[in-house]
DNA sequence: AGCGTAAATGTTTTT
DNA sequence: CATTTACGCT
């Protein structure tokens, strides 16, 4: 860290460096906790009673010699007395890692002192307006840590009464005046203050307080003072732990939050959860099966490091892979502690990269707006570019290179670094180099690309990483068995040699090996940070015995494990539930009926989830609900954010963002239509290439209607620069035409427009939702939100309704009933799994799903199913034979009585006897064929199949038999020796 | 240019 | 089946 170079106190500055004030949920007169961003020392106060030696330092013994810690705050008074000790000491926060550059200095201390929670404070007392006494000193060098800011808390009238009676003279100043001085792009200094202040003409009372002989003889004193009360205190003990430190101090009297909390926090914790959590500060494993208390141990974990003292809120770094875990973490953390968990680095990996990169556009060389392409975004990017590069895309599928592109971004690899042996590879790779000079020249980063440039900027800029090494002593990633390589090396890179890096996870949930998840992360994590102690949680808390014991049998079979076996206190409970229904449409009919009845039974919808392999599945179960009139709300799918209404509007403020963005250009230019065709289009991009040159630097030397086009934008910007968010949103839905031309549709597309009028209105909505949860209020910020967290929060989550969800969503939930739809081969394993030969991730898969249920559990499947606007016949899934029988309690009758299942020869039965009497059987096609559609057969040579065409008739007919092993087969009647099992 | 209709094509899981 | 592309007409 650099030091403080205006400060005639070498020594003290540090202590000016970070104070956190964690006011909020501290009840009055209650004591609160206080932590050190530099040592991480926790400190204890009580309302009123805070003065210097309550405020001091952790020993000079303890391994931080020459850091005096963090000041205190509670309620009210309490924050004046903390706001009195910070501004005798010059208080202020020293925020390197948040400032991004001169310009926008100034938003980044009004953002920091809310996220410090200083400013969140003086909002509850002062709620009109919101002050800060900026004593500011920005010197500004060539490195980019030299940026050092230092701002005095916020003023209160309470606190400039302090300064008159004192005689010290301060700044008042808006935050917001602050804001539009420094838009402009002047720079953030003393002086340039001043003349701010002059230029305002009196119109508030302003006072200066410049750094004065008679303060810094003040500050001396209090230094001194403070001093002398630490070595007296150090002298009668010395402190092994904040805690006892705070102990001695208060003489047992207090009642100490950290005590009690702490042992609270271990209470109820199994002893391999307990050890896990109270692990020393080294790196380690944690394999946690499924309803182990995973995330709780993770939670946990960071309470107690927090309230022992070991480490700051700012100290840490927790990842995870979803924001719903991510805001879950928050969320329990904040119910353990009472801290305020805003500003904590707790995210997903894009997330904190992204915030990363934000903060150091400069240093990783991106504009300060950038834009995030989601995968679509990415791909028509793609699709642009080869156009523009005459790539064949019959050869090069767009989509292939898309995974292309990301899979070698996931690994850590650039373009010049794919090894290639073939031309076929190499021109690939020269469309990688081309995509990303596209992208860099747009302005726009895809996920993957946030993550490679977050990683090549620490690894480049030894400044930064060694800033960021120094502040996350203890790093916790969530499961780490999803981790790509790519994402493995930034986490060693922040753990540097001494870090604790914590990892939790799980190598039979590994599931997203397809998108670059390396388990073998986890031997490698065991190497790299020499990890002393695996601990493993087997016990598990969710399930019934019965279907832990399915979870296990069936996980049984994949290789390679790192071993782990779940048992259970719980009782055995029933059996498992297994459905097999004869078309989808059926099967959607018995979920339906068994849900009514358990509803009725008591188990609220909430509590049921229908489970599926893939998106589309969820169209019938969805239809057969509406009819039922049960409520049910589909997560993941179609995103709020992907809508096309909604990609239009942001692609609207994305340009206004950042002119540069010519994907968003190009959706947007003649959407609503403006006479701008496809003609005009292609000018427009060649001559961009031309002057090698963006569309917008093109279209606006254009003329006619693209001048027109231009001109709109220019317009939008100018007339919402100084809007608050959701009124830049409505006003350009309005004057882009957006919102008039869906209002002017009629005839058969009325309604669809009248829904995409409404999905424009919640995109106002979310726009001031987001304004009121987020103390970044920015529009780029906004563009972020939406490209990161697709639309998370819908409506509707208090409503007693069903979840249905893909099983990878399904990730990380539970419930007390979950159907296990579409439990067929082909579909669940999925067919391109099992041409890859690779069951195992589908097998892990299969046990995420069945891990989920905590009482009931139904496996449902059906004999045939329109897929892709195809009737497809396949046979059950052969995981289903992985269970154990005695598990199962089949529903369909003509499997009770089928003991010879295991060995895979069936008794020929009709169809109908499996239906109750109401079968529903798939018509036969060709009804001349003696072998039925969706007819279970048996071939000497190619094993098991299912029928799954067929034409002519007897002996001179043919049919078509989808093998399990040998694939889709047309066969001869007359020669095939089938045998119908 | 822009619109409408017909044909073709693709389809796992996700930050 | 749902979305994208192709083509032909105004």
């Amino acid at each position: 860290m650099p030091e403080h170079s205006k400060s005639s106190h070498a020594p003290f500055a540090r202590n000016i460096s970070g104070q956190i004030v964690d006011i909020e949920q501290v009840p009055r007169g209650d004591a609160c906790q206080c932590f050190c961003i530099q040592c991480g020392g926790a400190l204890l106060a009580r309302k009123g009673e805070i003065n210097a030696h309550h405020f001091s330092h952790k020993p000079a013994d303890s391994g931080n010699a020459g850091n005096l810690t963090g000041c205190v705050g509670a309620l009210e008074s309490a924050i004046h007395a903390a706001a009195k000790q910070l501004l005798e000491t010059e208080g202020g926060l020293y925020i390197p890692d948040l400032i991004r550059s001169k310009e926008d200095v100034s938003r980044t201390i009004a953002g920091s002192l809310v996220k410090f929670g200083i400013v969140e404070a003086e909002k509850t007392i002062f709620s009109e307006e919101k002050y800060i006494r900026p004593d500011v000193m920005a010197s500004i060098g060539d490195d980019p840590l030299a940026i050092e800011i230092v701002v005095a808390n916020p003023v209160g009238t309470d606190k400039r009464n302090f300064y008159k009676k004192n005689g010290i003279s301060c700044v008042e100043i808006d935050l917001r005046s602050l804001r539009d001085a420094f838009k402009h792009g002047e720079s953030l200094n003393w002086d340039g203050l001043r003349r701010l202040l002059l230029e305002d003409g009196g119109s508030k009372e302003w006072v200066f307080h410049s750094r004065s002989a008679e303060l810094d003889r003040q500050i001396d004193e209090e230094i001194e003072r403070i001093k002398a009360l630490e070595k007296t205190k150090v002298k009668e003990t010395s402190f092994s732990s904040g805690e006892a430190f705070i102990r001695q101090s208060f003489q047992g009297e207090m009642p100490l939050i950290i005590g009690k909390e702490q042992s609270g926090l271990l209470h109820g914790l199994n002893p391999e959860q307990r050890a896990a959590v109270e692990l020393p500060a080294q790196s380690a494993l944690i394999l946690a099966g499924a309803g182990s208390g995973k995330t709780r141990v993770l939670t946990t974990r960071i309470a107690y490091l927090i309230s022992n003292g070991q480490v700051s809120p700012h100290g840490l770094l927790a990842v995870t892979f979803t924001n719903k875990a991510a805001k879950e973490m928050v969320t329990r953390l904040s119910a353990m502690l009472p801290i305020n968990t805003r500003g904590m680095w707790i995210g997903t990996f894009h997330g904190l990269c992204n915030r990363m990169l934000r903060a150091h556009h400069r240093e990783a060389n991106l504009p300060q707006t950038f834009q995030i392409l989601d995968s679509g975004d990415q791909l028509s990017a793609i699709k642009r570019l080869m156009k523009a590069m005459n790539v064949d895309d019959e050869k090069y599928p767009p989509r292939e290179m898309q995974h292309f592109i990301s899979g070698n971004k996931e690994q850590g690899l650039r373009a010049h670094e794919v090894e290639a042996y073939d031309p076929y590879t190499r021109r690939k790779i020269e469309v990688f180099a081309e995509y990303d000079t596209q992208c860099q020249r747009e302005g726009v980063v895809d996920f993957s690309e946030l993550l490679l440039r977050c990683y090549e900027l620490l690894a480049r800029n030894q400044a930064l990483r060694e800033h960021y090494q120094e502040r996350f002593k203890h790093i916790l990633v969530d499961e780490f068995q999803d981790t790509n390589p790519l994402q493995y090396r930034w986490l060693k890179l922040l753990a540097g040699q001494s870090n604790a890096l914590f990892a939790v996870g799980d190598d039979d949930q590994s599931i997203y090996a397809f998108r670059g998840a390396n388990v073998g992360n986890m031997q490698e994590l065991l190497r790299d940070f020499h990890v002393e102690s695996v601990i493993k949680l087997e016990q598990n808390y969710r399930s019934h015995g019965n279907i832990l014991d399915a979870a296990n049998a069936l996980i049984a079979n994949n290789r390679e494990r790192l071993g782990k076996n779940l048992w259970t206190d719980a009782d055995k409970g029933e059996q498992i539930r297994v459905y097999e229904a004869g078309t989808d449409v059926d099967e959607a009919a018995f979920i339906v009926e068994e849900i009514k009845q358990l509803n009725r039974e008591g188990v609220h919808l909430t509590e049921m989830a229908l489970l599926y392999r893939s998106n589309a599945q969820s169209r019938v179960l969805e239809h057969a609900l509406v009819s039922a009139g049960l409520s049910y709300r589909v997560y993941g799918g179609l995103r709020f954010f992907e809508r096309q209404e909604i990609k239009h509007a942001l692609a609207y403020l994305r340009l206004m963002e950042n002119t540069d963005d010519d994907n968003a250009l190009l959706r947007i230019i003649n959407f609503p239509t403006r006479g701008i065709g496809a003609r005009s289009i292609e000018q427009l991009q060649e001559a961009a290439k031309q002057y090698n040159t963006t569309l917008w630097d093109a279209a606006a030397r254009a003329g006619g209607k693209i001048t027109a086009f231009v001109g709109i934008i220019e317009a939008l910007r100018s007339a919402t620069k100084d809007l608050p968010l959701p009124e830049i949103m409505e006003h350009v839905l309005e004057h882009s035409g957006l919102v008039p031309h869906y209002q002017n549709e009629t005839g058969a597309k009325k309604r669809e427009a009248q829904e995409r009028l409404e999905n424009l209105n919640e995109l106002i909505n979310s726009a001031t939702l987001f304004v009121h949860e987020n103390e970044d209020d920015s529009l780029t910020s906004f563009l972020t939100h939406a490209s990161l967290e697709s639309g998370e929060h819908q409506a509707g989550d208090s409503e007693d309704a069903l979840h249905l969800m893909t099983v990878h969503a399904a990730k990380g939930l539970e419930f007390h009933t979950v159907f296990i739809t579409g439990v067929e081969e082909g579909l669940f394993p999925h067919q391109n799994s099992i041409d890859n030969g690779d069951l195992d991730e589908e097998r892990r898969l299969m046990y995420v799903a069945i891990t989920r249920a905590r009482r009931r559990l139904y496996l449902t499947c059906a004999q045939s199913r329109m897929l892709h606007g195809k009737t497809n016949y396949s046979a059950v899934s052969s995981f289903l034979r992985e269970l154990p029988e005695a598990l199962l309690h089949w529903i369909t009758p003509r499997f009770t009585a089928r003991k010879t299942f295991d060995n895979g020869r069936r008794e020929t039965e009709s169809y109908v006897s499996a239906f109750g009497g109401t079968p529903s059987i798939p018509a036969p096609p060709s009804p001349k064929s003696t072998w039925r559609i969706g007819q279970a057969v048996f071939h000497q040579k190619f094993g098991e199949g299912v029928v799954t065409d067929s034409e002519g008739s007897g002996n001179e007919g043919r049919v078509q038999v989808n093998f399990k092993r040998a694939g889709s087969k047309w066969l001869a009647l007359e020669y095939a020796k089938l045998t119908p099992i």
